[in-house]
RNA sequence: GCGGCUGUAGCUCAGUUGGUUAGAGCACCUGGUUGUGGUCCAGGGGGUCGAGGGUUCGAAUCCCUUCAGCCGCCCCA
């Protein structure tokens, strides 16, 4: 019995989503999907499990432990829930690159896996969207993402006192390095401490750092960049610097100075080298939004990813892109009071239809709920057998209807009384024109 | 895989130093005899107190084990 019982729960880090649950994801993924509508991308998706060497390929293979992975019974072949798109993504587009447009725009929102413990944002299902932009190499690209991702954040009520993005680019820690006498072999321990700087003690930082054969020197100057990284001024000496061991500043300049230099999003990011981000694919711009008290997770990430389409046998292609999970996000807006309660997400009935008359003028009943939804109205009714007006009017009122429809004795002069929920006037309206008085009155609340 | 905390009704929780048939609020259902809600009144269903074992005359309460959840570590898309 104990076995059966944990059998019939979801499993770990899943979650089951009831109407109000779904309501309000509904509502995430339709501002997702609206902005990225508007902003000039199209819907695509991929299936939901692939075949296990997409990720080796990419990730090598370490990653199959953090992957939910299977095969047929007696099969030979091993496929993985996805954990994420990009590699989807790559092999979607490697495969019609000839016929595919430049840029190519494409979203997608979808479920992702990883089978890692659950923990606070981060369950081993959650939804995710992918903006990518494909076969452009230019800063315009980035911006894009970028000024998407504001907007999309912006219509979820978001500010910029609450969001941030942390933007850098991968060439400015990298000549910071090569610049204070770092290996190129030793570039990657670097940027892997700097990607932890801000979880692990300075003593713990020189610890590790030592073990992999990391200068004092050296991780000292992983202290300093970050430390300067917190003030305007201290980020223009890091870039300097590094611009002086061969970085080029020209696209990461354009970015910032150009595209994103409008009043609107100016305030939206700020330049921290310290953000190298721990996947092994970006090759450019590189940015996180953050929420500013740091409390949270990451929202979203993402960055240029110029070498993976022809990882998968597709022609040299730059892209970019980026991700963001409604775990977190749910954690922000619910942080910060920007979800309403849950039940007002739920779509509301038009109207609730109360029968109060006896059982033989029930036979009216029933085709009038059905010539009402014909006409496309959202109709609900009871299906107590009480005639208690009030109970009835209750039960509209919980079903969150606009107007209650009652059938009672008026119909004895061919009259219908519609109720407006919200206001409380109500009203008698012929037989024969109920349809048009409510659509009317449906309207009207709507332009109201 | 490791560590900390927590498991009493669908939800939020009470349950005195172990003591009779385990409680409240919300939610749900039914009534308040013939028509007005987001109030009220009365009743009802629903829990083998996460599970298994042990101590005891007696366990929701003490001990062990186990499962699950949350939070963190590892890892990070």
């Amino acid at each position: 019995m104990a076995v059966k019982t944990h059998t019939f729960q979801a499993p770990k880090g899943t979650r089951d989503f009831y109407p109000q649950d779904l309501a309000v994801r509904k509502y995430i993924e339709s501002v997702w999907r609206k902005t990225a509508i508007s902003h000039g991308f199209d819907e695509i998706d991929g299936p939901t499990f692939e075949h296990l060497e997409l990720y080796t390929t990419k990730s090598g293979p370490g990653i199959v432990s953090e992957l939910f992975s299977f095969k047929r019974d007696k099969g030979a072949t091993d496929y993985a829930l996805r954990p994420e798109f990009t590699p989807t993504l790559a092999r979607m587009y490697a495969a019609q690159a000839g016929s595919l447009p430049k840029p190519t725009k494409w979203f997608s929102i979808g479920p992702y896996f990883r089978a890692e413990r659950p923990q606070r944002g981060r369950l081993r299902e959650h939804i995710q969207l992918n903006v990518d932009i494909i076969g452009d190499d230019s800063p315009a690209a980035e911006a894009e993402l970028i000024t998407t991702a504001i907007e999309l954040l912006t219509r979820l009520s978001f500010t910029s006192d609450q969001i941030q993005f942390k933007i850098s680019h991968r060439d400015i820690p990298k000549f910071f390095f090569l610049g204070r006498g770092a290996q190129e072999n030793q570039l990657e321990i670097l940027f892997d401490l700097t990607d932890r700087y801000h979880k692990i003690s300075k003593d713990e930082l020189h610890n590790r750092g030592n073990d992999l054969g990391i200068s004092n020197t050296l991780l000292d100057s992983i202290d300093e960049m970050i430390l300067q990284c917190r003030t305007e001024d201290g980020t223009k000496t890091i870039l300097d610097e590094a611009r002086n061991s061969g970085f080029d500043p020209t696209n990461f300049g354009a970015l910032l100075e150009h595209y994103l230099d409008s009043p609107g999003t100016r305030d939206w990011f700020c330049v921290d080298p310290s953000i190298v981000r721990g996947l092994a694919y970006y090759t450019g711009t590189v940015f996180e939004i953050h929420e500013t008290t740091g409390k949270e997770r990451a929202i979203a990430g993402g960055g240029r990813y110029d070498k993976l389409v022809e990882l998968f046998d597709g022609p040299p292609t730059a892209a970019c892109g980026f991700a963001m999970g409604d775990v977190v996000l749910r954690l922000v807006l619910e942080d910060h009071g920007l979800l309403k309660p849950s039940e007002q997400y739920l779509p509301s009935p038009d109207v609730f239809v109360i029968n109060v008359r006896d059982e033989e003028s029930q036979i009216n009943f029933m085709p009038l709920v059905s010539s009402l939804r014909s006409a496309g109205l959202h109709v609900r009714h009871s299906y107590k057998s009480t005639r208690n007006v009030g109970k009835l009017l209750s039960e509209a009122n919980k079903a969150r209807a606009k107007f209650a429809v009652i059938l009672g004795k008026e119909l004895d002069e061919g009259k219908i009384v519609i109720k407006d929920l919200q206001g409380g006037s109500q009203e008698d309206v012929a037989e024969d024109t109920l349809l048009e008085t409510l659509q009317a009155r449906l309207a009207n609340r709507e332009g109201g």
